[in-house]
DNA sequence: CTCCGTGCAAACTTTTTGCAACGGG
DNA sequence: CCCGTTGCAAAAAGTTTGCACGGAG
């Protein structure tokens, strides 16, 4: 647990330091906060999490992470951006279960197949000329356990 | 070209009688200017293209129209919303580029095997009772072609 | 004629920024 | 010590709403 906390902290502040950023509290308290809930995290949800920072920080010690290539921002359905530990960081390429009533996104992984099926796609719309595609991202849109439960209560 | 339009707006004028929604003008011409672009439209886009409108009706409309299930509402890349035809008016299931300089999105259609492939990982969640999945969604992020143009400048 | 919808201006929410004080290396 | 970073407060940007007038059915 200690070291394997360590070791995230050191490949934090090597990414921060090879961006020319320094390592210092919020940086470690947002990245280990995204590290340890596994899914993406809204400005406000890591507002409740960290109390101590003002959004001011939040916003700007994202934007920190985000140049350094530790995490990145996601379109929210509710339109309120979330974030996550980048696919470097995180090591898994996954894509998102996302809830069309409260905005919550879940991890998701899809059968290597259908990550085959994707990349051709895009090698074939690279291909065109049309547009030069740089990854892709999958959402299942639906509802989450929680918004399920409530519907059902109404 | 006429009796498109007109069939157009009939079934526009119906969809919104359905959902107890008056066809007037403002609504004709969002419906008809997301109809004509055929691709991804923000408030923004409307708004220059209709110049007659003021956002506040915009927005409205576009509210009505989506009520009336006649237009969904698509969460940008960069955090603004884009609004496009539904499935149900547009008669086309497909997908988005979106660039990640400008935001701008294009349709894009995936093969049957990608969307066969989507479906079956949606239904496993489905089953899994982890989440209602209701809809799927895929974005192929990238540049497109005139941020392709405006980098190599550079 | 009756409501629904519009336009304007103002409110709201989320995100960004200026500035002086602070703290990491 | 120096310069990057923080916290606060204020500003921006996008979106929503109250209210009185206007237009569709």
């Amino acid at each position: 647990m200690r070291s394997l906390a360590a070791s995230g902290d050191d490949q934090l502040r090597l990414l921060l330091e090879r961006a020319g950023l320094r390592c210092n509290r919020a940086r470690r308290q947002v990245a280990g906060r995204l590290r340890s809930e596994a899914r993406p995290l809204s400005a406000e949800d890591l507002r409740l999490a960290e109390p101590s920072l003002p959004y001011s920080s939040i916003y700007r010690t994202l934007a920190a992470l985000i140049q350094a290539g530790v995490v990145r921002r996601l379109a929210g359905i509710d339109g309120n951006a979330r974030f996550e530990l980048s696919e470097a960081v995180s090591g898994e390429h996954h894509h998102h279960l996302a809830c069309a009533d409260c905005g919550a996104m879940e991890a998701l992984v899809l059968p290597a197949g259908v990550e085959t099926g994707l990349e051709q796609a895009a090698a074939a719309v690279r291909r065109s000329g049309r547009f030069a595609v740089e990854s892709h991202q999958v959402e299942l849109i639906g509802r989450c356990a929680a918004c399920t439960a409530r519907r059902r209560r109404r």
